[in-house]
DNA sequence: CCGCTGGCGTACCGTACGGTACGGTTCTAG
DNA sequence: CTAGAACCGTACCGTACGGTACGCCAGCGG
């Protein structure tokens, strides 16, 4: 019953990675629908093996997306030399990463699996995807938007309040209609666009935080 | 089988609808955990009668969420005669109701149950809180952008790019901070600083696309 | 007063799924 | 070769819940 937390470097091993990612292949193909049964037969495992090494459902939902969010990671900018080419084109790789993660259908199940659990006062999974989404994003991030101003290349007064415009203008509504199942969205679609919607964006930032006002 | 699609402007009977109401509260309170017998039991009616209005367990989620996302009625602004106070006041009001709306205890629970539907191929639910959601604030807000537009009080060339970026500006990530389950994000912390928002977002929405720069 | 319809309450059924038990098999250690 | 651990496969149990059946009462037309 007392399931141990898994902090974070949680070593698993290769074959308790192959159940994850039966779990994550199942979670992506079906939605939350999510049986125990199915995973024991997709990963040829035992139910009670999962029981074993995950506790309980709840366990091995955890265990599955806490291993997989966290292996979303954003390419760290060198801020070493700022200057106003390398500021903007690390602001840039930031929309152009989230954009990308955001738009996949491995986050789109995460997420969706996250509300649900949420939608249930059990939080654990909300926070783990929190964690490692906005979160990751907003801890990365900050410091770039902070070196930037601080070589007068932007200007504001709170870097919190930098951050979330910076989320709004390039996650815009693409996020909740995915969530939501908006077939007018195709992944094709999306990614089709993605340059246009990422340089679109970061003109924008620009245009509301550039140290100058840039009239793109 | 055959549920009725409810298409619009469906007539509930009083007696329905304090049944619809009771499941809303029940969706409020419980999260998904809504089970035909505690609809039954806190309507003090019988299954069988749910059975009979609502067809199944779906159509009664269906009903209920389409009922109550009709009610949520954005206020019409007339467009009659444009200067600039009066666009901004609108824009205003649009990004004040937006995120009141948003914000709100009912539509986190209605969001978080159509994508706990949509995680299961059933879309229904997203479709009805998509329409009534982002659509319905698209449809109702462009007119006015291109009304601006025609005033020369706004610039842009695609209406839709406007509305996208509007919305990101205002809903930034709250929202899906919300449907995660972020407990940094208590109500009244959002609430008391929904004006202040309100105001920041429009004014960036206006250096971005307002006629001619202002830097406030 | 009689019968009918609508709806309440409850008991009931079937099933799906979380969780457990157990026999059989492979692998490793000594 | 033997003992034991790890694990697979499967059968099994308990329960929760969607959905149905039925008995009962209230209102109402005749």
């Amino acid at each position: 019953m007392p399931v141990t937390i898994k902090v974070n470097e949680e070593t698993f091993t290769p074959r308790q990675q192959a159940v994850l990612t039966a779990a994550l292949d199942l979670l992506v193909e079906n939605g939350d629908g999510l049986t125990m049964t199915a995973v024991a037969r997709r990963a040829s495992c035992s139910k009670e093996t999962l029981y074993k090494w995950f506790g309980d459902r709840d366990g091995l939902l955890t265990a599955t997306v806490q291993w997989q969010a966290a292996k979303v990671r954003m390419p760290v900018v060198d801020r070493s030399h700022l200057n106003a080419k390398a500021l903007r084109l690390s602001i840039e790789q930031f929309a152009r990463d989230l954009l990308t993660v955001i738009v996949g259908e491995v986050s789109v199940t995460l997420n969706r699996t996250a509300v649900t659990h949420a939608a249930q006062e059990k939080d654990s999974l909300g926070l783990i995807v929190l964690e490692n989404g906005p979160l990751a994003i907003r801890r990365r991030l900050k410091p770039i938007l902070e070196a930037g101003r601080d070589a007068r290349l932007l200007r504001f007064d709170s870097s919190e309040d930098a951050y979330r415009t910076f989320f709004g203008l390039v996650v815009r509504d693409v996020q909740i209609r995915l969530l939501l199942g908006d077939k007018a969205l195709t992944q094709s679609n999306i990614e089709a666009n993605i340059e246009a919607d990422v340089k679109a964006a970061t003109d924008q930032f620009f245009a509301l935080y550039g140290a100058k006002a840039n009239n793109a």
